[in-house]
DNA sequence: CATTTCACTTGCTTTTTACAAGCAAAAAAA
DNA sequence: TTTTTTTGCTTGTAAAAAGCAAGTGAAATG
C-alpha cells in the first residue's frame, strides 16, 4: 500500500499538510460555523468550490477523520456530514484566522454577527460553538 | 492592472487565500520561531521546500507584507529576512495548529521543547516570542 | 582575476485545480 | 410501473501550480 510521505514531525508542518489548501478548512467553517450538512449546500458557498473539488476534499475530510458521513433517514438520496472532535478541534485554528483577518482586511464582511462577538469575547464564542455540538 | 479576484469577504477565506498552502506558514515558522533569517536557512529546513517554490513564497510574502527583506550590511551578497507586525499577528494560527497537531499526532516532534511550553502555557509562550522582537 | 558563496532563475515533468458536462441511485410524480 | 427530478457525485479536458535538476549572476574571497 502507497502511504503518504511524511515531510517531518513539526506540529505545523503536520496540520499543514492535511488542512494546508484553500478549501479543507473552509469546508469545516461551513459545517462548524454555519450549519451547513449537504453536499449542495457546500457547492452554494460564495467561493465557489468545483464540485470535483468538493467531493475529493469531503473524502478526505471523512478518511482523515475531520468529519461524519451518514444516509440522511429522512432523505434517503442525501447525506450528512457533521463534525467529529477532532473537526471541531481545529477552531481555535478557524477563530485565529478570523481575528487575523479582521485586523488586515477591511472589507471582511461583518454581516455574519459572529465578528462582533469574536472580537469582544473569542474564548466564549469558542465555547457557544462547542456547545451546538455537545447536545 | 490585474489583481486577482477576492473569493468572498469571509474571513477565514481571506486569510486561506494568503497563507492557505502547504508552504508559506512554514517559512513563518522558521523566522518565528526558528530564528531563521536566510534564504539558505529556509532551504534547508526538513520539509525540503524546492527552491523555485521558496523564492516565489518569499516575493508573495514580502509583497503582502508579512515579512520584511534587506541586505545583510555584514555579508552583502545575502538578504535578511525578518518578520512583520502582521506577519507576527499570524503566530495564534500557528500556535492553534500546533496544539492540535499535540492531541491527533503522536509522532510530533518533542525535540523542540517549544510544545511542553505551548502545552502548559500558550499565551505566554506567545508573549516569549513576541518579546524576542520588540527589541 | 579566478573561485566560491548566496540567492535566485530556467526548463521540463508531474500533480493539482478549475470548469463544463455527464451519470447513477433514490425518491417523487404521472 | 415508467418517467422525471433531486442529490451527490464522476469524467474529460485545459490551465495552473508544484517538484526536480541544472544553470546564472552579483558580491565577496583568495
Amino acid at each position: 500500500m502507497m502511504t503518504k510521505k511524511i515531510r517531518s514531525n513539526c506540529p505545523v508542518s503536520y496540520a499543514l499538510e492535511l488542512i494546508g489548501d484553500k478549501w479543507s478548512l473552509l469546508i469545516l467553517r461551513d459545517i462548524i460555523l454555519r450549519d451547513k450538512r449537504f453536499y449542495h449546500e457546500f457547492a452554494a458557498s460564495a467561493e465557489g468550490i468545483a464540485t470535483n473539488i468538493l467531493s475529493n476534499r469531503l473524502a478526505m475530510l471523512e478518511s482523515n477523520g475531520f468529519i461524519n458521513k451518514q444516509r440522511d433517514t429522512e432523505d434517503r438520496k442525501r447525506y450528512i456530514y457533521s463534525p467529529t472532535e477532532k473537526g471541531l478541534d481545529l477552531l481555535p485554528v478557524i477563530i485565529s484566522m478570523m481575528q487575523w483577518s479582521d485586523k488586515y482586511n477591511n472589507e471582511t464582511d461583518i454581516r455574519p454577527p459572529l465578528m462582533e462577538k469574536v472580537r469582544k469575547d473569542p474564548k466564549g464564542y469558542e465555547k457557544s460553538i462547542r456547545a451546538k455540538f455537545s447536545a
